[in-house]
DNA sequence: GGCTGTTGAATGAACCGCCATTCATTTTTG
DNA sequence: CAAAAATGAATGGCGGTTCATTCAACAGCC
């Protein structure tokens, strides 16, 4: 019954299902949000029977809060690996900011799906998504924190109101570009300007 | 059948009930956001029938839309006086900071479901959130580019980049504020860090 | 002032379409 | 040929919306 991360290799030909289902669910909800898709719409893009689903997943929410836990999961564990690098400060920020973007660049789905979905339940929003998110902005808080000990950044800004500030800031540009045509040279200009912006801010002179 | 702002004041005594289902709604959503709350559920929270609600807006998506549309006008307007006031760009940046969070923290339910229950729907949030946050961030970007050609301000970022970088920036600090405890003091304290990091980020050199 | 007919607002019980979930059956696997 | 996995038609209940009915305000009339 319970879901199992058994994650079995079956033979090395059939892409697991779970995973089918996952990257199914993902498109659909990019496409439609989270309320307006249908369980079956998933089951057809994943090329799955609609019971399957529940195989897999406890129900609908689950789907959701899957993809929210494994997406900003392997965001933090390459996020932890840029913040305990031995660059300086400055790249490290700055590298940071072109990480999120860049992984997301070649994931606009999962891109929509958790900068909007994210916020469609309140529940899910509190009860998931707080947690992590609070992880992720610990990681950055800490990058902060330790320049400013270090010097190189200024001291009187408070290290997660900055971090929370930059959150919000890929957020909305990442909203607008996945809202919006997409186009990754945009993207990637946003994300040079938006570090510039904030590097200087942060700057210690 | 229309709404027709007819408005016509039936005595003095009852507040209009259109008021009160608009009241009561960005109570119970910001509650328990958009797709969870039932119909009736705001009509007892406004104190009126459930048909009732259906005499003043087409549905239940209308009240959600209303409540958006009439919200982010009234801080438009605020907005676009300061952003047109003849103080120097670095007050005026400061005081549309201080004005949107300081707005918000007297309806914190309304900063909910406009931070939060903007997104429920991506249909609602292409079809009328787009057009009125591009206004949004239009005003910003007026300031900044004003600021630019005035040689208050760095003339290699984009506007409408740092325009969005600060209005996400300011979203997510307020998201955190109205699902966390909701300290005024706290607020107000952000508020000035972040005008602090991109007015620095931003200051001409 | 009281009586009454008219009108539009308000009510809320009932309806009905939708869709998440289930589970008896079939198919695949080893 | 078990056992496990997958199927998808059937179900149940949920909740937005409707609309037949009630209510309240007012005007005209005696």
């Amino acid at each position: 019954m319970a879901v199992h991360s058994t994650a079995k290799k079956r033979k090395g030909s059939a892409p697991d299902k779970r995973d089918r289902i996952l990257k199914a669910a993902i498109q659909v909800f990019a496409k439609n949000g989270f309320y307006a898709t249908r369980v079956s719409e998933i089951a057809k893009a994943a090329g799955v029977a609609d019971g399957t689903i529940y195989l897999y997943f406890k129900n609908k929410d689950d789907v959701l809060i899957t993809i929210f836990e494994e997406g900003i999961e392997q965001l933090l564990k390459i996020l932890r690996e840029v913040a305990e690098s031995d660059d300086t400060f400055e790249s490290r920020i700055r590298r940071i900011i072109e990480l999120q973007l860049g992984l997301l660049e070649e994931q606009r789905d999962l891109a929509e799906v958790i900068t909007v979905n994210l916020r469609q339940s309140s529940r899910l929003l509190k009860q998931y998504a707080t947690p992590l998110f609070m992880q992720y902005i610990d990681v950055i808080a800490g990058v902060v924190r330790e320049g400013q000990k270090e010097g190189a950044f200024r001291k009187d800004l408070n290290p997660r109101i900055v971090a929370r500030s930059l959150f919000g800031a890929l957020d909305a540009i990442l909203l607008t570009w996945a809202i919006g045509e997409g186009d990754p040279a945009a993207l990637r200009k946003a994300a040079s300007h938006c570090a510039s912006l904030f590097l200087e801010g942060l700057r210690q002179r």
